[in-house]
DNA sequence: GATGAATGAGGGTTCATTCAT
DNA sequence: AATGAATGAACCCTCATTCAT
């Protein structure tokens, strides 16, 4: 069913999942309407369902979807061969942003789907959710190298409080691309910043 | 309207309160149904639209109501002559925790409350979001003892570093506290560990 | 749900029974449409639901509520004293198609409902079966007075023969009755050419 | 629009009507998909709409269908130089359970059909109805030989009497075809049964 | 104040039918 | 002839809100 939707106009296709992710994104799985998308997309309420026999499906598509996207533009980008943590956690979260920049509708989609709570979809996301990006960061981190410690130091916890760091400057970051016009929020400008804070954190460190 | 409920019997009050509270928490507000709430207070349908002339307006008055027990209860616990960012944000979090142990309808409903989506009620809550707990940190620490700090710091990024790692932190402890039983996460075994994190930003930032 | 029902005025009672038993035995379960039955009732689509959680549960209801009025009065009327096979099957040919003559929408109603093949409600319905007038025929024949029958026969079959002849000359009233303007059958008229029938088979089989 | 159907490959044509066929003798008239009989038939929607300009259009073309097929084996093969009513009745009964032991498809549609309720297509079934087998019987018998029968009696009844049996004994047999598996129902044992009642009511109503 | 019957717009979903290709 | 995308009316059901009592 899915197939034909894939053989469709792609022009058409992406009005259709537009629609849909910025209703989902906007009210969440259960309040979003399926009049709505359908009146956003300028399609018949029976097209929807032509390509998409339920609600759900069209969720967990949307889902799929943006998620490959944001992933393999990922794995694309980020360079794993570098195993100092201060420099790969650098990348990684310019990265982020960039991508979060680059395809908002999908982020916004994506996030709210993380913390969506309808049974009706939680456990098919859970599933799911475990190959996120944000959640793989602990995952990915338990890798690094570790020798340029110090030696007093326990190396889970330092882990933690740079993951924190990052998430909580990531986290103010996105709050300004929501609320201001993200174009001016210039990526040299971002790269200074988060540099200030990973300087403190190598100093505080490291050997 | 609402003075009206005031005037109400204080077991009855809490019944409606307590059950309307329960049924947001768990479903969100659009998916709440008055028919549940009614149900369990044991009152007529009829009865809450008289004291609440909408759904809307039972969800507001929920919001501010348990915000206001929250955040006079913290206040009054907390100890605003501390100056050490060090020891005044380890009692914070402390304090944070004990309370979301002792009132955790209250807490739930926050939760849900603050990811809120529907656009019925969205744009109210943003307004009021801003003067929430967590979100709140930045503010009470602008006027914290700076003194102690490495010259050499930025002191505002230093404590945004100190309060993400807290942040970071509380939210582990709250994962653990929905997945596991509650009970078994002791009050001791967390403030030690806090203290580890917080031993590590101390070495790391003051002279 | 179905108490709240049982409370309203009866007057309203009857209409929606009267427009659902009307719109099922015209359709079938599957095609009976909820929107025709409020039309016809004349109460909103909410209501119905307010009193029927379920198109399921109306339906349920509405058999139950026809089985028993039928079948009370046909216990109430039966003379079970009587053994002799002739005597008792006449009384309750002309039972039967008194009751219907009196009930007709219940009658169409239940005739409807017995051949009803929607999965969704043909396992409830085969259970209440078990219990129909028609259905019951051939057990209530099986501990009737046999002795006064030829030696040389075979008792079930002829059992069978009668019920079968009674059955046949029953429908033979029935299609009468729908087609044709029911008061003209006088009870008399249908009575006598019943004895003619059962005269036939108690001369051919009795000594 | 039928005729174009006539002039299509008749395998193609046996696909269509095999299809449709198990679709609403399956699912009866309303719910029967269109989609379901394209797709057991291997054909695209628009073609069946090309050939049927609409779903009755299909239903009353394999109405007539079957019917005719099913009309015109019976009168070939049925004698009717017999006039001696136990004997033709005899040949008709068996003839009708072998006929639908060969076409039980067919059989199974026209059952369906018979007792179709949906308002959309009911009118027209009962016009043709009348022509169908099972009620033809009664016209059948008119013209049959009566100077056996016993001065006394009503020729008309008693012919009732011996057709209603007939039909009741083939009803059992039939229930039996489709709850059991039906090759387990041999002709002969078929056949003797039913000569114990015919021989029953030749002894009855014969000099 | 207190009840709960009553409303009707809106929800997701199905499906015969049409029509451009 | 043949396709299948596209339509929209109708389906059952939910629910906040109103109002007569």
């Amino acid at each position: 069913m899915i197939l034909k939707f894939l053989d469709l106009d792609s022009q058409k296709q992406n009005r259709i999942l537009n629609a849909a992710m910025k209703e989902f994104a906007q009210k969440g799985y259960k309040n979003a309407s399926t009049n709505e998308i359908v009146k956003e997309a300028g399609i018949s309420k029976g097209l929807l369902f032509h390509y998409f026999a339920k609600k759900k499906d069209l969720f967990l598509y949307l889902y799929d979807y943006s998620l490959e996207i944001f992933t393999i533009e990922f794995f694309q980008r980020i360079d794993l061969v570098e195993k100092d943590i201060f420099k790969r956690i650098r990348q990684m979260a310019l990265l982020k942003i960039d991508l979060i920049k680059k395809h908002p509708e999908l982020y916004n989609f994506l996030y709210k789907a993380i913390i969506e709570d309808t049974p009706e979809v939680k456990e098919d996301l859970e599933q799911k959710n475990k190959q996120l990006l944000t959640n793989g960061y602990a995952k990915i981190f338990r890798d690094i190298e570790v020798k340029k410690f110090k030696e007093t130091i326990d190396t889970d916890k330092v882990i933690n409080i740079v993951i924190w760091t990052i998430e909580g400057f990531s986290n103010q970051i996105l709050e300004k691309i929501k609320s201001q016009y993200p174009n001016e929020l210039h990526y040299e400008k971002i790269s200074k910043e988060l540099d200030v804070y990973l300087k403190f954190l190598e100093s505080a460190f490291y050997k």
